[in-house]
DNA sequence: CAGTATCCCCAGTGATACTG
DNA sequence: CAGTATCACTGGGGATACTG
């Protein structure tokens, strides 16, 4: 499904649409290669491993323990993933009890800032989305329904 | 599952655990509202309708055509996510055939800058990863495996 | 330790039909 | 137009077991 490695690097806008698409900021469409590294990167565990590599190179183990939740499957995708996108760089060193050390590169470390902004955003106004959630929860069951907590 | 909602809004810290976890820079484990936010804000589909909706409110029918590739239903659970979260608003105009305006709230319109330097990242670094891509995949082919494209 | 391989389940998602 | 309701399907993702 992902074929569009060897593809065409540029930006997606060139192809060609009926409908009347002005250039906003950015391409909404399928297809877009932008679309997808944005998946990628935007990715729930993505998020959690960049930032945690952020601080200093971890291991396997050490990063399976510091996201709490992930499992070993997810851990070893989520890092094929990020290696495969040159955000991680993975080193395995010859040694009889086998140790492999995950890095961010250099491209890796220029996310640094957006995620932290992210982040940082999110942690910032919390407090509102909750209150939001609350006010919003209410009013529904106010409104009629029952159903809270959707 | 999404019963934080009249919990402590503050941030999850404070929650006791037992494994030495430093106070890096977030909190990665479970539970943790900020991993949820996140979550939320990061999704694909999210993404796209703030995007769009920064320029100008929509339309139901305007966002279903203007985000490619988004079913009727996606776009209406996105729209509610974001609307209990407070980062949309919906109007319902009162006219005959049905008019309703979705529009970016005030602390949907932060997340403007943040969610355009993930989107300037990824297009100012998408010739790299994809370079990353191609240099992995004929890595692994020249490996031994066969299988490219995964 | 650091994975890979398997099985399996269910939540997310698309398609279709119906309604105010 | 703007949804809601239903059904069916896929694959993301967890659990477990095995391997180098």
């Amino acid at each position: 499904m992902e074929e569009g490695t060897s593809k065409s690097p540029t930006h997606c806008a060139d192809t060609a649409l009926e409908h009347d698409y002005d250039a906003r900021q950015w391409d909404v469409r399928e297809g877009c290669e932008v679309r997808q590294i944005l998946d990628r990167v935007a990715d729930k565990w993505s998020l959690l491993v960049i930032a945690l590599l952020e601080q200093r190179s971890l291991r396997f183990t050490e990063l399976r323990r510091e996201v709490d939740g992930i499992s070993q499957r997810m851990l070893t995708v989520t890092l094929r993933h990020l290696e495969r996108d040159g955000l991680v760089r993975r080193t395995v060193h010859p040694v009889v009890p086998p140790r492999v050390d995950y890095a961010l590169t250099p491209l890796g470390a220029t996310l640094h800032d957006t995620i932290q902004s992210l982040v940082t955003w999110t942690e910032a106004h919390q407090g509102e989305i909750a209150a939001a959630r609350a006010a919003y929860d209410g009013a529904a069951a106010g409104a009629g329904a029952g159903a809270v907590g959707m």
